[in-house]
DNA sequence: ATGGTTGGGGGCCAA
């Protein structure tokens, strides 16, 4: 195993951001494609382009039109499993074993709409309900673990362009980051990205299309996040965010995330 | 306070 390098990237449609993708494995190389939105159903997804870039190992739950999610692997990729969050048939999660018996969490959390009041906007009740589930789950959990992908919360102040605006913008409300603050402490993950990049130094991972000029703006949030079980913690040896990649041809609006482990032997 | 852009799938919805 060695050293491993994992990607968590919400690409926003994997067929509109093939070319983009190809950029990225071809400039950091990743051994792990962890992808989120690829809005493409299971039988559809692009396997060959994936398998000519040297990914032989793949964990696929697409849905038509929305969500779906992917694990694309130079390594192993073992009792591959999606949990049915919320009872909805969504495909927002796949996990898999890599070797050594890590399992790797692949997530799409619900965005959650535009209305922060879960009584007023039941996306925003499903973020909730989806983010309470999986605090339950992650109660039960005791293997190494690695929780990552687009978790459409920014939990920090740091995390935000504008902390004191955002508090009543979905992904920043208060009821928001005291659920994803519950979820970590449940079963104690690291941080990843800020563990290199601490707070509280502002990291974004996404940035709106809407803006005219996203860097010149830099109104950016860190809703994509990579988190170790502790016992993984100290295999730590650095963290990438791709920002350039939000300034490539037909961007996604996030930014892939880069983490490099040591695994040992 | 509003509108701004993108992708998928078809004639708007979700992000």
């Amino acid at each position: 195993m060695a050293f491993v390098r994992i990607c968590s990237w919400n690409v926003n449609s994997v067929r509109a951001r093939l070319p983009l993708v190809e950029r990225l494995v071809a400039e950091r190389a990743p051994d792990i494609l962890c992808l989120q939105e690829i809005k493409v159903e299971t039988d559809a997804f692009p396997r060959a382009a994936f398998r000519a870039m040297g990914y032989e190992h793949e964990a696929i739950f697409g849905q038509r039109g929305h969500h779906g999610v992917a694990i694309l692997s130079r390594l192993a990729l073992n009792k591959s499993e999606s949990i049915d969050w919320c009872g909805l048939g969504d495909a927002r999660h796949i996990s898999a074993e890599l070797p050594g018996g890590i399992r790797l969490h692949d997530f799409y959390v619900p965005a959650g709409g535009d209305v922060p009041d879960p009584d007023l906007n039941p996306r925003f009740a499903h973020k909730l309900a989806f983010l309470d589930e999986m605090i339950e789950w992650a109660k039960g959990l005791s293997e190494p673990t690695i929780a990552l992908g687009d978790f459409n919360v920014a939990p920090l102040a740091c995390d935000v362009w504008n902390h004191k605006a955002l508090l009543s913008v979905v992904s920043h409300t208060p009821v928001e980051t005291e659920r994803l603050e519950r979820l970590r402490a449940a079963h104690e993950w690291h941080d990843a990205v800020r563990a290199v990049f601490t707070a509280p130094q502002p990291i974004f991972t996404w940035w709106s299309y809407r803006a005219r000029d996203w860097r010149a703006s830099n109104r950016g949030r860190r809703l994509d996040h990579v988190w170790l079980s502790p016992d993984l913690a100290p295999a730590l040896v650095g963290v990438e965010i791709v920002e350039e990649a939000r300034g490539w041809e037909r961007p996604s609006d996030h930014v892939p995330v880069l983490v490099d482990l040591d695994l040992g032997s």
